[in-house]
RNA sequence: GGUCCCGUGGUGAAGUUGGAGUUCACGCCGCCCUGUCAAGGCGGAGGUCGCGGGUUCAAGUCCCGUCGGGACCGCCA
């Protein structure tokens, strides 16, 4: 139907006959002799010169068979690719006429109310904004795919009916209708799968797989996400995090054109006492700064005897607004503060002559007071934040009040990759069994070298597990796995798991392990939020063709919907009525 | 489950101390216009101010509730 692309079109062209297939953009009309549409297709906009006598409006479809024309001079249009050539001598045939769209096909769509973008979905896909989106990422996508098999790695497809494992996030159930009663569920991730193709001496696998979460959505969050899932036999961490940031490099090299550095290793211990996260955000500063010391023989109630006392300090030259924040700020600070977990913040602000402006100032003694300023290196203007608490509740605390406080949009700036390394292998304590919980997964190994405190001190005992994060995101996360029976049995038991319970829950996947397990470790990542990010956006919504609202619901379908009576009757469910109120 | 922000013709906004569905830009329809490119000029149509209640002589505006959207906390092994 077409010889060429709209966005194809230059000075080369120049003389031929070409046919274009498209839809009509905007009109600019001067009398009846003269007209100029804006032919557009995915590759771009050409314009066609008209009299004003065909009726074509905007978003009809069309063919235009004419001839390419160097503009007269004067009139090319530097902002266009096409800018130089025009279409004269068109024929125009409409090949569908349309109604006007609820929003304009461009840029202005950007400023729709995103709800009104999701109705009408499939319009606002025809904006370059989402088109680039989705060609990048699947030139990500390929990037990635190219990547794995040129390391080795053999593409697998796993089930998405499997049995529920309750254990981790909250799954989607499918009812069976050959076994009414029975459930399958739709896989978290495909993490049982691919440790048994280890078991199966598959050696290196991997899939750009959907996972489904049914948790509460957030910008980075969405119910069905993809990610790069990979697991790898006859390896250690490093192998995995190397392997693994050749593909995210090869990925972001084809997405901006521009080669990451190599990717840094922060441990996991670093980026809490450092940076307040275990998913550290290292474009900016405002790192947390060591007190404890300092105020270890303080006669400030707050702060005596506390485990941790840290600051941070928010320089005014950096954060002007942030650092001249008036008494509303700051304690709205505090009160954020308190909802996260500590008892208290302290806010000093310095003022001339390193006079310090604070309702607790007058508790530090002269010592307290100087060491505070050089320890900040605080000046006129400066904000000092500090959290007297637990190790982890001041870390966590002050890590927020980073982010809320410095923290640019996610897009901004440079790419700043951190390997973040030696998670603990278990983060807390189950308030109920009073167990520990474990931090990644129940079938990540612990380091050899803390293997001897599993049972004496198992808070203590790291993991071989990474994250990798990208400008403070949480891009994917990975471990070596345990592949010996044994240790899996003492882990298990450490969570409060028995044998017997062990068996019960994940008796199939255990059971292979068996049969001769070799050593393994994978990792996977998401690709909706590394897109997302190279594609300069701050939400994954913008990355996927047809995402789910913050609810859970698609305007478009009005996805969910209730199904008719013979459904559920099939299925064997019968419906609660709704909550009485 | 919780905190905060938003909801006004098709789209985006403004709407003061409560005083007539008022205003602006874009789009739409019609007319004019031979070099525009977010073309320009003139005219016109188009709204249950998300929905429900309350206060008031009077509510887009104040109060309560509710629905929808967004950001975040919880949650996301």
């Amino acid at each position: 139907m077409r010889s060429h692309l709209c966005g194809d079109l230059r000075a080369e062209n120049v003389g031929g006959i070409v046919t274009l297939c498209g839809w009509v953009g905007r009109r600019r009309e001067h009398g009846e002799h003269l007209a100029f549409l804006d032919l557009r297709d995915f590759s771009g906009v050409v314009q066609c010169v008209v009299d004003n006598k065909v009726d074509v409006r905007s978003e009809w479809v069309v063919q235009i068979k004419g001839k390419v024309n160097l503009r007269p001079a004067g009139t090319v249009n530097e902002n266009l690719p096409t800018g130089k050539v025009e279409l004269t001598d068109c024929e125009i045939q409409v090949l569908n006429n349309a109604e006007p769209p609820p929003f304009p096909i461009d840029q202005r769509g950007d400023d729709v109310d995103e709800n009104v973008r999701l109705k009408y979905r499939y319009l606002d896909i025809r904006r370059e904004r989402m088109q680039k989106n989705l060609r990048l990422r699947a030139a990500v996508n390929s990037a990635i795919r190219k990547s794995m098999e040129s390391q080795g790695f053999t593409e697998i497809e796993t089930p998405l009916l499997m049995p529920s494992t309750p254990e981790g996030a909250r799954e989607f159930l499918v009812p069976s209708r050959n076994e009414p009663g029975s459930f399958y569920a739709l896989p978290q991730s495909p993490q049982l799968w691919k440790q048994l193709l280890m078991v199966a001496g598959l050696d290196r696998y991997y899939q750009i797989a959907k996972c489904l979460r049914d948790e509460d959505l957030r910008a980075d969050r969405q119910y069905e996400f993809m990610q790069l899932d990979a697991e790898m036999s006859f390896v250690d961490k490093d192998d995995v995090m190397s392997m693994i940031s050749t593909a995210v490099v090869a990925a972001a090299k084809a997405a901006t054109g521009v080669e990451p550095p190599p990717i840094e290793r922060m441990s996991w211990h670093d980026a809490m006492n450092n940076y307040g996260s275990d998913k550290p955000d290292i474009r900016f500063e405002m790192k947390l700064i060591e007190m404890t010391k300092t105020f270890s023989s303080t006669s400030f109630k707050a702060f005596a005897g506390a485990e941790s006392i840290k600051g941070i300090c928010v320089r005014a030259a950096e954060f002007p607004q942030q650092a001249a924040s008036g008494r509303n700020k700051l304690d709205a600070l505090t009160d954020r503060a308190k909802k996260m977990g500590a008892k208290g913040l302290v806010w000093i602000k310095v003022g001339e002559v390193n006079a310090l402006d604070s309702p607790v100032a007058k508790f530090f003694s002269a010592d307290e007071q100087s060491a505070l300023l050089s320890q900040t290196g605080a000046k006129s203007g400066d904000l000092i934040l500090i959290v007297a608490d637990s190790w982890s509740t001041t870390c966590n605390v002050l890590g927020q009040l980073r982010n809320d406080l410095g923290r640019p949009p996610v897009h901004e700036g440079p790419y700043r990759y951190v390997w973040v390394v030696d998670f603990p292998l278990f983060v807390g304590v189950n308030p109920t069994t009073n167990k520990p919980q474990p931090g990644h997964h129940p079938f990540c190994h612990p380091h050899p070298e803390d293997l001897d405190r599993l049972e004496t001190d198992p808070l203590s005992v790291r993991a071989l597990a990474y994250d990798l994060v990208l400008n403070g995101w949480e891009l994917g996360s990975g471990s070596i796995r345990i592949h010996e029976p044994d240790l899996q049995r003492r882990v298990f038991r450490q969570l409060g798991i028995s044998d017997t319970d062990a068996d019960t829950r994940f008796g199939f996947f255990l059971q292979p392990f068996k049969y001769g397990a070799p050593p393994h470790g994978g990792f996977a990542f998401g690709i909706d939020r590394l897109v997302a990010i190279l594609a300069g956006e701050e939400n994954i919504r913008e990355v996927i063709a047809f995402p789910k609202t913050q609810s859970g619901s698609d305007p478009m379908t009005n996805a969910p919907t209730t199904v008719n009576a013979a459904q559920l009757q099939e299925l064997g469910i019968r419906l609660l009525p709704p909550a009485a109120k």
